[in-house]
DNA sequence: ATTTGGATCGGT
DNA sequence: CCGATCCAAATT
């Protein structure tokens, strides 16, 4: 038993990503976590989303990241700390978005979680960074945590069929000069529950729930 | 001390 | 496009 769901007999056990996972670039592991559970033990739940939205923000280079040109604050600290690790931040006043700390500890990558598809006590929408963390209760009381923890982790289900992998420029960057048009958003193309999709989209998915 | 604007979202 | 609403960062 394993945070109240169980491992039947014979079946493969969920396995959290290796640290050596999470030390590479931004732009490779952004699309390697597609098709990846989150899972968020929210008191006695445990919810569980599919990753199936994400964007590579690649450090002191990139224009359109916290970390760009090096910038290290109290805010931007923990993308500076090791790998596989929660970066989680509140933007335009009410919105919490969670990343991902990926690259060796002192060079600060992460990867954005943009939306998810509900796989278990999920009960609102998913379907961006913002709605991804009121979704599964994710606040700035999570910054920091280890994402190999029992908190909030990221592993691979037991089962899980390949992604076909679509990719564009990033949503909402357009300050970040030519980094503003590098593709570095990746997707499930076959997912209803991208940040993109329109409501008919999803209302001819079977998709019910409101925003 | 004050100003600016943001890795968002839903409604218009 | 606009407004909601707060905080980090930059500027004075």
């Amino acid at each position: 038993m394993i945070a109240g769901r169980s491992i039947l007999p014979g079946a493969e056990e969920p396995l959290k990503p290796s640290r050596a996972f999470y030390a590479r670039a931004a732009l490779e592991v952004a699309p390697s976590l597609l098709g990846m559970h989150l899972v968020r033990a929210d008191g006695g739940i445990t919810r569980v989303g599919r990753i199936v939205e994400t964007e590579a923000y690649m450090g002191p280079a990139d224009l359109a990241a916290h970390s760009a040109r090096g910038r290290r604050t109290a805010r931007t600290e923990v993308m500076f700390g090791p790998p596989g690790h929660a970066y989680v931040y509140l933007i335009y006043g009410f919105w919490n978005c969670l990343n991902v700390v990926t690259s060796p500890e002192g060079v600060p990558h992460a990867v954005l979680l943009r939306a998810l598809e509900p796989v278990e006590h999920v009960g609102h929408a998913t379907w961006g960074p913002g709605l991804l963390c009121r979704a599964l209760n994710i606040d700035r009381s999570l910054n920091g945590v280890d994402l190999r923890a029992e908190e909030l982790w990221i592993e691979r289900p037991a089962r899980s069929a390949s992604v076909r992998v679509g990719r564009s420029a990033r949503i909402g960057v357009e300050y970040a000069r030519h980094y503003a048009r590098r593709r570095w958003r990746f997707f499930d193309r076959d997912s209803p529950y991208l940040s993109t999709a329109t409501p008919a989209a999803r209302r001819r998915a079977g998709i019910t729930f409101q925003a």
